[in-house]
DNA sequence: ACCTGAACACCGTTCAAGT
DNA sequence: ACCTGAACACCGTTCAAGT
């Protein structure tokens, strides 16, 4: 298959510019220029603009793939993936809010999603409940690169001065903490320690001493 | 404040439009002409079309505000935002992903962190934990109703079919419970359930009997 | 089979001009 | 103070034409 070769040519350069200058300078004119060609003979590769982006979205997971293992405990192989996650969020911020608002349907998906569903079935997660619990996971890892990527985090920090304390009792009492610049690694770790302790005390370790209570209306 | 008046008569025209036809449907021109006007004149009134998104993120957090309640045991509370949220972005699936890719700095936005804020420190989450954890479920919360706004959860199905089983032997384990249409009503309940358990178990109930394990390398 | 060039129907935004 | 109309520099995409 050449063209595959191609349209993998194409996807590279497009991940390239949307590192190099955001996601929104991704256009086909752009892109087309950079290799060195017009933007419609773009078109027969790689389908419309919607394809090309949901062609990132696969570019995006080949890359995440490699960190699916069959070695270690079902624990260790979900905190490899989390960890890769954040890796792949790193090198591609612009374009990797994508995987969140797009569908991915590809083989490398269905792969890394069985990945997942595996470990969690390992760990003692009863079948009837993996599937929400990987949709628990993923969705905080997708969300959370995400939100940083796009600066969600950072905002507090802006405005806290400039409003009136007594009208926020609890960012007063927290002035000392909020004052502290978070350590990004640092609290991602601690949220999936505290995730994988959750999957653990729901489902793994659960001798009968842990009732789930029923939630309030 | 005569303009304030007019800017959020603009900002509602906005989110029944983002509602009505989808996100990419708010143009400044289309905008204009729902209000009777040129698209020039909207500029005053929001800045730019940043300033337009960013006053839609606003428009929805203050749409959330009314969930904040004093009353109830600090779990209530936090559910009961919990579920609003998942309301709001009922309402307004096409614009809802902005919360996740922009900052709000508003007094509305810190209004609700600091009732996020109260109901943690009232859980017993320790004061430098109470950030974290905040970002950790706002995080969660955000990034599903995005996840099932962008149809990212019904992508399994399609392709299911179409693989080679035995390259996905969980997806096979689990044939029986994917072939099953998910609630997604009794799913997010039962993820808030689950994120409430990692709160309770982790800071509120644990008389010394949880010993949090070191995570593996 | 693969690419080009011109054209079409859109965008956000600037700017001078109106009242 | 608030709005308009024309214009500019962009978009994605169609289509006939080239080789």
């Amino acid at each position: 298959m050449p063209d595959d070769d191609r349209k993998r040519q194409i996807l590279d350069a497009a991940l390239e510019l949307a590192d190099e200058r955001g996601l929104a300078a991704v256009t086909m004119r752009a892109l087309a220029q950079k290799l060195g060609v017009t933007a419609m003979a773009l078109y027969p590769h790689i389908g419309d603009k919607d394809g090309l982006l949901d062609g990132l979205v696969d570019r995006m997971l080949a890359e995440l793939l490699p960190a699916v293992a069959t070695h270690g405990t079902p624990e260790q192989r979900l905190l490899a993936i989390g960890r890769a996650a954040r890796a792949l969020a790193r090198r591609h911020p612009s374009a990797y809010p994508l995987l969140l608002s797009r569908p991915a349907v590809t083989p490398d998906a269905v792969r890394l999603v069985d990945a997942l569903y595996a470990a969690l079935l390992d760990l003692g997660v009863p079948a009837g409940e993996v599937p929400r619990v990987e949709r628990l996971l993923s969705t905080f890892t997708l969300g959370y690169a995400t939100s940083e990527a796009n600066g969600r985090f950072s905002a507090g920090a802006i405005n806290r001065a400039q409003f009136p304390e007594d009208q926020v009792p609890a960012h007063r009492e927290l002035s000392e903490v909020l004052e502290r610049a978070p350590d990004w690694d640092a609290e991602y770790e601690a949220d999936l320690a505290d995730l994988m302790l959750m999957v653990r005390t729901r489902w793994s370790e659960n001798d009968g001493w842990l009732k789930l209570q029923a939630l309030p209306e």
